[in-house]
DNA sequence: TGACCTGGTCACACCGAGGTAACCGGAGAA
DNA sequence: TTCTCCGGTTACCTCGGTGTGACCAGGTCA
């Protein structure tokens, strides 16, 4: 019963209902490649609002994964860079990402047939 | 811009919106053991409902990474199992686990942190 | 006869993630 | 003077994932 999967998956979903969401793999992404700002960052994910960056920021922040300095100048600046523990998490990020690459075209099939066996009957 | 961060982004945003929710991967994680049937997996995962274990089986099936076994006996017999991409699956799956179950000290840390520099305000 | 097992489906309600848009404050530009 | 930029915050609304509970068919058991 307590079995190493479970108590994997438990910590493991923990940490996906955290960089499981909508933006934070996609933030987290951009910051690889070095600090950026604020409004930086909008512009390279143009989908994302300010409202969810912001909130997106915070939570990656709070988590340690991404450390936020502010200058106080006129106007005031604001970088956002990741974190030795956030650059730890690339790696594994890098392992699931690879997979998800590797396999997305045997995933998109296996909808495709299951769409089509299924879907008929409607 | 057409760098493999944002590739592999959109293909792992892809998966994780399938694996990412509350319960793909807590089934995947007990279906590893070996081929389950429908009311083992409920007694496995009792805070699962019928309902999301059936619609997340469903999807899973959808995927491929789950294959469904109906014996027409009575009473009817279903069993579940992974396929091999659902196998596949876990080698990666594992490795961001084993990060999580690594760093979730860390991140609780930087929660307990951050909670109490920022919390006090309020 | 009626309760219970099997594996589901369906209708309904809820709640929280996420989007939209307005506003802020201080400064520079037109 | 008004507009814009910067980095947010806040109120409000929508929408989809999730939970609850009823219901289904067919057979067995008491």
């Amino acid at each position: 019963m307590h079995d190493p999967n479970s108590f994997g998956c438990r910590a493991f979903t923990a940490v996906l209902q955290r960089i499981g969401d909508k933006w934070s793999l996609l933030i987290v992404s951009v910051l690889a490649e070095g600090p950026k700002r604020f409004n930086e960052l909008r512009r390279e994910i143009p989908s994302i609002s300010q409202r969810m960056l912001t909130l997106t920021l915070r939570g990656l922040e709070r988590d340690g994964l991404v450390s936020r300095t502010v200058t106080p100048s006129i106007p005031p600046r604001v970088d956002y860079e990741l974190t030795e523990l956030g650059q730890s998490l690339r790696k594994p990020v890098c392992a699931l990402a690879e997979w998800a690459m590797a396999n997305i075209d045997a995933i998109h099939t296996a909808q495709s047939r299951f769409d089509r066996a299924n879907g008929e009957k409607v």
